[in-house]
DNA sequence: GCCCAAACCGAACGATCGTGCTAGAAAGGA
DNA sequence: TCCTTTCTAGCACGATCGTTCGGTTTGGGC
């Protein structure tokens, strides 16, 4: 890797820490150089511009979360444990502030303004959607789950479990919310198994 | 009510439609004040700082949900049909962008930034957290809820479900946002609903 | 060790940020 | 109508915003 992909990639890091507490459009070229001890000029060099900088924010978060979400989920066999998994690694990766934070509230900050972070945030949920919808539908035809159930619906509701999470923990500072997690998880299970 | 006290309450009404499309951060004296054809010294003389602007923005909106949403549930009959008709003001007063936006955006805004707008913004909903519960103990005494359900445990996954709503709605203009949500709460339900 | 390109810095730009001060306009009770 | 209180505009301030540009350091291939 050049020295320079180094230090965008360093930057990149400073930069998702920086926007999981003040938010992606709270970020400043000002702040974010002198708290990675570049000049501005040094640092704005590697972006093109401060949206181009928030989208590539948003892209490593991404990468970030996948990484530490997505793919150990479908490492884990298909069906239930899988499902499981997913959610376990979504909870803890929110409980330290990870990548998961950002996606959040930037989803909250850019829902009413129109363009290309915007469409990019809606991307990436989608895609996320889709795959745990996906590994809903894998969880059906392993005949854990219903067959009645609804795998879109499903990863709808385990969003609204996590968001809650995330409010409960950051926002409330409630230690109780990891346990209601959980409660709420498997209440969500609970309904789509396949009665015995 | 004065003519000072009249421009406030139109200020106030100004940012806080602002605010909830562009965040309470985001907020900007010289925006509002062009927004409301004020100049920013005049209109900054009603408000000792910007974050006491925050503040009374943040309080305005609070009166307005209380009005439209906690009191017209109180006024439904106690048990399931209050419950209800909370989750059906709630589900109409975001749809069309009203106060709930702000404190869902604000709270995500101000969830790692301690002072008194994070302060006042966990106050606000354990105010309505508790209300929520409330609402839900009485449909328990009623007889309507099982007894062995937790109360917080509702509101809790309740307050998830409006969140994941949001999202879908405002963010990804999902048009099946609203059926989801009204699935989503059946479930809550009937999870709850004592046997026959 | 030289040289070119990549990486970085310092200074400056116009614009806008939040915030005071002062004077004048408007409002309202007498 | 006058006088007092209340409200608002104009102007200015230091700071910081995103961005540009010319120059200096640095590192890797020959």
């Amino acid at each position: 890797m050049s020295k320079g992909e180094a230090t965008r990639q360093a930057v990149l890091d400073q930069a998702a820490a920086t926007a999981s507490r003040i938010g992606l459009a709270g970020l400043t070229i000002g702040t974010l150089a002198s708290s990675t001890g570049m000049s501005k000029s040094g640092l704005f060099a590697h972006f093109q511009s401060k949206e181009s900088l928030q989208s590539q924010v948003l892209a490593h978060a991404r990468e970030k979360f996948v990484d530490q979400v997505v793919r150990p989920a479908l490492a884990a066999p298909r069906g239930e444990t899988r499902v499981r998994a997913l959610f376990e690694h979504w909870l803890a990766l929110s409980r330290d502030g990870g990548s998961a934070c950002l996606f959040v509230s930037a989803s909250a900050e850019y829902d009413d303004q129109p363009g290309p972070i915007r469409d990019q945030l809606v991307r990436d949920h989608l895609d996320f959607s889709d795959s745990v919808a996906q590994m809903f539908r894998t969880g059906i035809s392993e005949g854990q789950f219903r067959a009645d159930a609804d795998p879109d619906q499903f990863a709808h509701d385990l969003h609204g479990v996590m968001l809650a999470f995330f409010h409960a923990y950051r926002l409330l500072n409630d230690d109780t919310a990891e346990t209601m997690a959980r409660r709420a998880f498997d209440a969500l299970l609970a309904a789509v198994r396949v009665p015995e």
